[in-house]
DNA sequence: CTGACTTTGTGAAAATATGCACTAAGGCAT
DNA sequence: ATGCCTTAGTGCATATTTTCACAAAGTCAG
């Protein structure tokens, strides 16, 4: 073992990590030098323990009884993420949605350059959006390795996201952000994050119900008041 | 305690059932009547075991040694869900993706229709996107009261998203789905649902390099392999 | 230098969530 | 009818996540 032996972060804790890079970037936008996990807690909507324990997973760089350095941890949690390297990304579908992401120039500078999009469409390949041009998505491959590819987003009809995984996979992709309300079938070495609109409204249906109920019952629901999804 | 009492379904039951549902409307739309738990699970990915307990909160809606109905249970979920009724949706914040939103007709026909948009900016109230016209956000609270809304989506840049979501808590909204990147203070009886692609895309970092590092050394990652949002 | 005060880092307890493995139930062939 | 086969429902063990609560470690005033 020659390495300092990386510590193998919490899924949960993973997940909150960037929220507070959002948070402290923030922070440090407004001239601020430090911050209490007290702070960070009020400022994530989370318990001041539970900020403490996901921030020790990046090592100690706390200093008891004064707080954390903003801009220190700012780039700690960027090394953990491994936000200190660009990410390209190559979006399949060039619809609404997928031009969008395309023309959107957000992600660039947050470190995620969207560097290709490509249809199955022949009307549409050739054509360009924002900067870039359609490609032919059984072009994948060569894009994925020529432009070092390592997300791709799917952006396709339902019908075809599951024949744009796989072809994403087949160019050796292995982190997918999925946009179409599917479930993806894909070997247990890739990572899939799912956006569904659908699915987040429906949840929020749920809680709404409880409520409604519970005015006029005498129920008891529980709903938690913020999700990152 | 007149009702049948109902059970609180345990949150991380809750985010699938809606993933269920879209699987069970699939095998609905191409004929299945029955389906086993088994069955579900490789859809949706995950553990049979699961599924039956997910599916058990509802009640005891299947038969032994053969399965669940696909339409019962999908009345079910719909049930359990609150999507038996529709829950009216206002967009505060006419950019881009506000108004993508209030054009995109995919979300009326599953229960959440528009019925509403507004921003602060007069040279946008007055003008239409769809159906809809722009309405000035100081009005939210007639607007929330005469068309019946429930959810409120926030749209707006990340500067303007907290007064938003005061305005939309004023007006009596307590289910939000927040786009903007940001985290939003709100009282406990209020449930947000946050969308962000930066943070998806952060996740999908901190796995990809977790992979990267174990070809290069030799760690142990072990990246949750899909998730949903 | 000392003691009061603050805040981190972390064991340990509590709460949730997951998954195994078995029991109970129903269908179906004989 | 009988018995085999299949699959739901669930008790229980395990794993994960959250929260508490306190010792350790530092600052700062005098």
């Amino acid at each position: 073992m020659t390495q300092p032996q990386r510590r193998r972060i919490p899924e949960a804790a993973v997940n909150r990590l960037p929220v507070y890079l959002q948070i402290l970037n923030n922070l440090h936008a407004t001239s601020v030098l430090r911050f209490s996990s007290d702070e960070l807690a009020v400022l994530a909507g989370v318990n001041a323990a539970k900020v403490r324990k996901d921030l020790s997973y990046l090592g100690s760089y706390g200093t008891r009884g004064v707080g954390y350095e903003v801009t220190y941890l700012i780039h700690q949690i960027k090394r953990e993420l491994g936000l200190l390297r660009e990410w390209n990304v190559v979006v399949v579908g060039a619809g609404n949605l997928g031009c969008a992401l395309a023309k959107f120039g957000g992600f660039a500078p947050r470190g995620f350059p969207v560097v290709g999009i490509v249809d199955n469409d022949p009307k549409k390949i050739g054509q360009s959006t924002g900067s870039l041009t359609i490609g032919d998505v059984r072009n994948l491959g060569k894009i994925v390795r020529d432009l070092n590819v390592t997300i791709g987003a799917i952006t396709t009809s339902t019908a075809t996201a599951q024949s744009a995984v796989d072809a994403l996979i087949d160019a050796g992709i292995a982190s997918i952000l999925n946009f179409a309300p599917i479930v993806l079938a894909t070997p247990s070495s890739v990572s899939v994050r799912n956006v569904d609109l659908g699915v987040e409204l429906q949840i929020l249906s749920y809680y709404e119900q409880m409520r409604t109920e519970k005015i006029e019952g005498a129920k008891t629901a529980k709903a938690p008041s913020s999700v990152s999804v």
